[in-house]
DNA sequence: CCGTAGTTTCAAATAGTTTTGAAAATCCAG
DNA sequence: CTGGATTTTCAAAACTATTTGAAACTACGG
C-alpha cells in the first residue's frame, strides 16, 4: 500500500527527525529565540553531530544569512558550539548534548536579558519615590500603599534572580540538584 | 527650579506609576504576553485599584479595541477580575494583589500552552521511533542514539512539566514553599 | 419596546520581527 | 601576494503580531 519507497529508513529517521525539530521549534518562544535558531538547534541536537552551514541549509531550507546568523545567536547563547574539522575548511557546529548544561546556559542567558535590566529599573524607581513622601498633597497612605506594591514586587523578581543565579552559576549540579530537592518534598 | 509644577505630589506618583509601567511592559515577553498586556496589567497593579476600560485607554493611550481584548486575555489568564460597582454600569478591572498567586497562574498558563503541546509531540514521535530499528538499513547504532537523545529531552521537559503541577497546582503555598526550600539549599 | 451607554468583534492599517540574497569582507592554500 | 572558498553583513522583502476604529451587538433604565 501507499507510495513505494525506496530508500526506507534513512526516510523513516530523517522524518522522525524533522518532526521534533518541528516540535522544539515551537518552544522558541518558552525559550525566548526564534523558530529558526531552534529549529537549527533541534538539528544539531537531534542529529548529535556537526554540521556545517550548507548542511543546515540544506536540511531546513533557510538561507545562507539566516543560517550564519542564526548559528552565530546560538553560539553566543552557549548552547552550540564551533568545531573545526582536520582537512576541511568549513566550521562546522555541534549543540551541547548535556541538556542539564544546557537549561543552566538558557537561563542564565534569559536572567541576563530580562530580568536584569527590569530589576535595574525597579530599584531605580524604588529610589525615587522613596523620597516622595515629601511633596505629597497625595494622601501619605496611597504613597505608602504604592511603595508597598513595588516593594513586594520587586522582591519577588529579587527572589527569582537569585534563586536563578545560585542554581545556575558557573559550574555544574546546582540545577540538577534543585531538581531533586524540589521532587521530593511532599 | 525648573518648570513650575502646579500639582507636584499627583504628577510625581503618576510618574513612578508610568516608570513602572514602562519596566513591567519590557517584561512582557518573559510571562509570553504582548506589550499592551503587560502594562495594562502594571497599570492595574500598582494603583491597586479597579479601573474601567475608559480609564486604561485614557492611562495608556490605547485604542478601545485593543483595551477591550488586552483585558479580556487577562480575565482568561486570571490575574485580573472583573469587579461591578454598585450603582455604574461600566465594567471595572482589579489585579491580583497576592504576588504567589499571579505567578502561581502565569505559570500554570504558560505549561498549559506551551509545555504540554510540546510534550504530547515528544511523546507521539517517540512511539513513532520505537519500532523503527525494524525497517532499519540505518545502522542499529544511530537510530539507537536518536532515540537515547529523544528520551532524555522528553525525560527533562517532563521534569519540568511535573514539577509545574506540583508546585502550581491550584491551591496555595506550593510555590512559595518551593521557594523558600530552593533558598535554604546550600 | 425604545434609546442610550457600554462592550465586543474584526477587517484593515501599522508596527515589529524574521528572512532573504547578494555584495563585502575574511581566510587560507599555493 | 593571488584567487577561490567560506563567512558575515545588511538593506530590502516577506511575514507575523499588534493595534486601531468603526460597526455590530448587548444590556438595561425608563
Amino acid at each position: 500500500m501507499g507510495t513505494p519507497r525506496l530508500i526506507p529508513s534513512r526516510n523513516e529517521l530523517a522524518k522522525a527527525q524533522d518532526e521534533f525539530i518541528g516540535a522544539w521549534g515551537q518552544m522558541g518562544s518558552l525559550w525566548g529565540i526564534s523558530r529558526t535558531m531552534a529549529e537549527i538547534h533541534a538539528l544539531l541536537y537531534i542529529t548529535g553531530q556537526p554540521l556545517n552551514t550548507d548542511e543546515v541549509m540544506d536540511r531546513l531550507q533557510v538561507s545562507r544569512g539566516n543560517a550564519s546568523m542564526s548559528l552565530r545567536a546560538l553560539v553566543d547563547w552557549g548552547i552550540v558550539t564551533k568545531v573545526h574539522k582536520r582537512g576541511d575548511r568549513k566550521e562546522y557546529f555541534e549543540a551541547e548534548q548535556d541538556v542539564w548544561a544546557m537549561s543552566r546556559k538558557v537561563i542564565r542567558e534569559r536572567l541576563r536579558r530580562e530580568i536584569h535590566p527590569v530589576l535595574a529599573s525597579l530599584f531605580e524607581i524604588r529610589d525615587e519615590t522613596a523620597n516622595l513622601a515629601a511633596f505629597a498633597d497625595t494622601p501619605r497612605a496611597t504613597v505608602e500603599a504604592h511603595n508597598r506594591r513595588l516593594d513586594t514586587l520587586l522582591d519577588l523578581v529579587q527572589m527569582v534572580d537569585r534563586l536563578g543565579e545560585r542554581f545556575v552559576g558557573s559550574e555544574g549540579k546546582g540545577l540538577k540538584l534543585a531538581a531533586s530537592v524540589l521532587a521530593k518534598i511532599p
